[in-house]
DNA sequence: CGCAGATATTGCACTATACGCAAGGATTTC
DNA sequence: GAAATCCTTGCGTATAGTGCAATATCTGCG
């Protein structure tokens, strides 16, 4: 667990070039921020950004944090009903990212304008649901319904984010309540035949 | 419904570029393609080529075919069970892409390895996304409801296609069924209690 | 037709991005 | 504390992308 001082540093510096790129994007926009400034504000040189990024783009998205394994083997090997099983595994992935509400928000302010970044960070999601896919089909035969409950569930942490910033004074994890039970709505209304 | 000359010439230029720039990111790689080759390889400067897109990314995506009016009020004012309306609202858009397979396998192809190129499609699926929801919002009440059930019909596409490229002997069509079918059957299993 | 206004194409110049390479500094390991 | 490893940095270079201004082409109207 205790890591070297080398990977303590290593983090560090890609942690403080996430923020620097983050604070000059929210004031200025990503695209009239250079890789320059992002350097001189975080302390190191312009090559060394390119060392810990490869543009500013994934330097403002940084690394989301992972699904844990516990979370994954407790969904897999769940045996309560599949929504709840569901809901809980969504609970602890957004505790996670509830531990920097200020640096999702000013993400998602940058996501908002720029494409780049939305690919970057689409890229994580399609990991994620990979993760997910594989995951569910330990409780799922058909495949294709392991597909599409993995996208409900990383779709409704977006939703949830998304309505998170736009409704001031609604917690993250409320946000979260209000998204899956449009979710559950949702597949009732897919499943009735009237 | 007659477009001018210019207007022509416009549509044919843009679609010129995209075919020089596909072509050329299936045999190399985008990454590996300059926007000068695209240029040459289109019979057009570098700098026109940056009349017409942004960066190469964009020109390999295109315009994809946007939801047709008469599909959206089919949609917005249809009677049958929900599922069914999406299900036919999905065939004529996947109908429209299959007008175009070759591009559509090429896209594909860019998209699986290029970061921004994602980026961009999925600024114009969350347009799409956007659109579906509004269609949805007036045969459904909650509206995070109507928002999961466009993501889901969005993401169906996407799987789809994924689902096409990967089974040969598979039509586009066909694959979408199979999608389809999987959706529903995650819908029964986020709704059942055991 | 033929001209005026609008739109497209292009070259040129310039800034920003991104990476390879090599030198020098710091950290780890033994 | 010496050797191996990793990190930072500067320099050089190829490519991306944009503003500007000149030239070419198209459209509509008299």
């Amino acid at each position: 667990m205790t890591l070297s001082l080398r990977e303590r540093r290593r983090q560090q510096t890609a942690h403080d070039i996430q923020l620097a790129t983050l604070d000059l994007a929210v004031q200025k926009g990503l695209e009239n921020v250079t890789t320059e400034e992002i350097a001189a504000a975080a302390g190191i040189s312009t090559r060394t950004f390119f060392n810990y990024y490869t543009n500013k783009e994934a330097a403002a998205v940084g690394a989301p944090p992972a699904f844990t394994e516990a979370a994954k083997e407790a969904l897999r090997d769940g045996s309560g009903p599949l929504a709840d099983d569901l809901k809980l595994f969504l609970d602890q992935h957004v505790a996670a990212l509830t531990k920097d509400e200020p640096i999702l928000k000013m993400i998602g302010t940058v996501l908002r304008s720029n494409e780049k970044a939305r690919g970057i960070l689409q890229g994580f999601l399609i990991m994620e649901r990979r993760e997910l896919t594989e995951c569910l089909s330990h409780r799922v035969q058909n495949p294709q319904a392991a597909a599409a409950l993995a996208s409900n569930t990383t779709d409704a942490v977006g939703r949830a984010i998304v309505l998170w910033e736009h409704e001031e004074n609604l917690s993250l994890s409320a946000a979260l309540d209000v998204v899956w039970e449009g979710t559950i709505a949702a597949a009732a209304l897919l499943t009735s035949t009237s």
